[in-house]
RNA sequence: CGGGAUGUAGCCUAGUGGCUAAGGCGCCUGCUUUGGGAGCAGGAGACCGAAGGUUCGAGUCCUUCUAUCCCGACCA
């Protein structure tokens, strides 16, 4: 491509309402430009890319059998309400009339139709397993788009479906997923780490996250430091050492008058008691069913956790009013004991090493102390839900866990039969019995892969991209416009370098030097051949790689070749 | 949805209630220049986010609305 021609305006400046390293390069670079909140145009150069991903992406997909379909951005709701979830999905799903009043959504996602378009065309266990994917536009509102294409509510999703006939099999087909995305986000030269990750509302009892380690990630990640135990936050578990305290079961328990005291905080001061001997009571909404999570003074309470050990589809803390009528108290005096009403109390483990604690009395203005929690509470549930910290120890081997911040761009779930039975997606086996199919399903977010990527690869001049993704593999930068022995050897080089099959661009626009170069390091190709007149005259023209900024001399007759391979080596790193 | 901030030309910014809204980048014309975003001269481009209000006079003060961004909550 000839620049000169080229759909492109780079600036010096980045945009005011502009904050990480992706949205500011790729908006100077003339990559991408907001339309309105969270959506964006991709220009050229940014479509260039995005084509590469998706390239990768399906010849990875296309050869483990998965076959490519496209399914509408516009779904009907009636598909939404046989799933049940156009009541649990929430503001997120934008919905909409046509003229005849009926109710539509944009797709975020596509369990529903895929599910529907599976069922009308499988009928027997000889037609299994089926592997089927799309990508596509989605559309999320979500509440606060945020760091360009990183969080946008327009977005390109490659968004795959597994359907097998049972656990087992279906297990092969997400672990063949797993592989694929490895091998995926490594050819396109991404570092990342596979973590065990939370399931949400999606549903399903397993999953794993593919986080591109960056600063800016929004996701913490905890990693061993000796094994490969990798896991999201939300989900990752630590060995903990949870010992019966010696004095258990001895204190008494007693009411006091704490006027005022609602917070954690406030009761420490009052009580001269530390945060950790605290019962911290959270009332939440889960499936609509008022329950109390306890966890320890000190200690976060984990949705996440909480949602999969009850297997439930949302979780909300509770509204005041919630509360009130659960406890017969403000709020800020909740606690195991009394309560008015009869609800299921999930208790944190580790409240078991303790004894002699605090809680609120479910009466305004008192807590009860001496609480022991093994006597006095009676838990529906005993487990871990709080959050794992670096620090703590790996689950799995000696090792201790340390934190990173990623970028998730693909997530693999294991969904079982939660569409299929809710959806009758159903099967004749061999014995011509009927049964749901299980299904999984496969997400990689192109545009955020593309973001991550230049999160991951960066510098103060600008992007650096990984060979396999940019949007051309080299450029063609004659330094001296007006001089035709510059750029005629510089087409020359152009010519020779696109018949060689290299992706090039050629720089002849009417413009000094530095503005071509400061140009070049912005868009960042992998690969600049620098054409000066005076290294003519010795017979020589530069090459310079961007991702480690070496400069190389090399003789006019040597350049192609030494292009050429220089890219096949960067291509394999 | 709570808290905070900001809307002035395609982009970045300046602008005590007072003349025709200023500068840089970018754009157009001409000359000059050509190894790290050149120089000179000339030129085009703004109903100052919108609507009301206060005032002799509003980009500037007040009210409402709207948009965008940040923190939080939320999020396959």
């Amino acid at each position: 491509m000839r620049l000169s021609r080229y759909f492109l305006r780079t600036y010096k400046e980045a945009p005011r309402d502009a904050q990480t390293p992706s949205h500011i390069l790729m908006h100077r670079a003339g990559m991408i430009q907001k339309l309105t909140s969270g959506i964006y145009n991709y220009l050229p150069l940014a479509w260039k890319t995005i084509k590469k991903i998706e390239a990768i992406i399906r010849e990875e997909l296309d050869r483990r059998d998965c076959q490519e379909v496209l399914m509408p951005a516009v779904q009907p709701s009636d598909l939404w309400e046989e799933s049940g979830r156009w009541n649990y999905y929430g503001p997120e799903l934008l919905r909409f009339k046509d003229r005849k009043n009926a109710d539509y959504c944009l797709g975020p996602t596509h369990e529903e139709v895929i599910t529907d378009m599976v069922r009308r065309n499988i009928n027997s266990y000889k037609q299994l397993p089926v592997n089927l994917y799309q990508i596509q536009t989605k559309f999320r509102d979500e509440i606060r788009p945020r760091f360009g294409l990183m969080r946008g509510r327009e977005f390109i999703m490659k968004d795959a479906y597994s359907f097998d006939t049972d656990d087992e099999e279906s297990k092969k087909s997400y672990q063949k997923m797993y592989e694929a995305y490895t091998d995926i986000f490594t050819r396109c030269g991404l570092r990342f780490k596979a973590v065990d990750a939370a399931t949400g509302a999606i549903g399903g009892d397993m999953s794993h996250e593919f986080q591109v380690l960056a600063e800016t990630g929004e996701d913490e990640i905890l990693s061993c430091s000796k094994c490969k135990y990798a896991a999201n936050v939300e989900k990752a578990v630590t060995v903990r050492d949870i010992k019966k305290p010696a004095d258990a079961g001895k204190c008494e328990v007693s009411e006091v008058h704490t006027p005022g005291a609602k917070t954690i905080d406030e009761i420490t001061d009052f009580l001269k008691k530390s945060a950790d001997h605290m019962i911290k009571t959270l009332i939440y909404l889960i499936d609509d069913e008022p329950v109390a999570v306890l966890v320890r003074g000190d200690l976060e309470a984990n949705e996440a956790k909480v949602q999969s050990s009850l297997g439930a589809s949302a979780v909300f803390p509770a509204d005041e009013e919630t509360v009130k009528n659960v406890t017969g108290a403000e709020v800020g005096f909740a606690g195991p004991l009394n309560l008015k009403e009869d609800i299921k109390i999930l208790v944190d483990e580790q409240l078991y090493a303790y004894t002699d604690m605090v809680c609120g009395a479910n009466k305004t203005d008192y807590h009860l102390t001496g609480i022991d929690p093994e006597r006095d509470i009676k838990p529906f549930k005993v487990g871990d839900f709080t959050f794992a910290h670096p620090g703590e120890k790996c689950p799995h081997c000696e090792g201790t866990l340390e934190s990173y911040r990623g970028i998730e761009v693909g997530q693999v779930f294991f969904l079982g039969d939660k569409y299929s039975k809710a959806m009758n997606c159903n099967y004749l086996d061999r014995n011509g019995k009927e049964k749901p199919i299980v299904m999984g399903c496969y997400g990689i977010g192109v545009g955020r892969t593309m973001a991550a990527a230049v999160e991951q690869n960066h510098d103060e001049y600008g992007i650096k991209w990984p060979a396999a993704i940019a949007p051309f593999e080299a450029v063609v930068l004659p330094l001296q416009s007006n001089k035709e022995e510059v750029m005629d050897l510089a087409e020359k080089f152009y010519s020779e370098l696109q018949a060689a099959g290299i992706d090039t661009a050629i720089d002849d626009r009417k413009e000094r030097a530095g503005f071509k170069m400061n140009d070049a390091d912005l868009i960042g190709y992998p690969l600049q051949l620098i054409i000066g007149a005076k290294m003519i005259e010795q017979g020589l023209v530069e090459i310079k790689e961007r991702s480690t900024g070496e400069k190389r001399e090399v003789k006019i007759e040597d350049a192609v070749n030494e292009i050429t391979s220089n890219l096949a080596k960067l291509k394999n790193q």
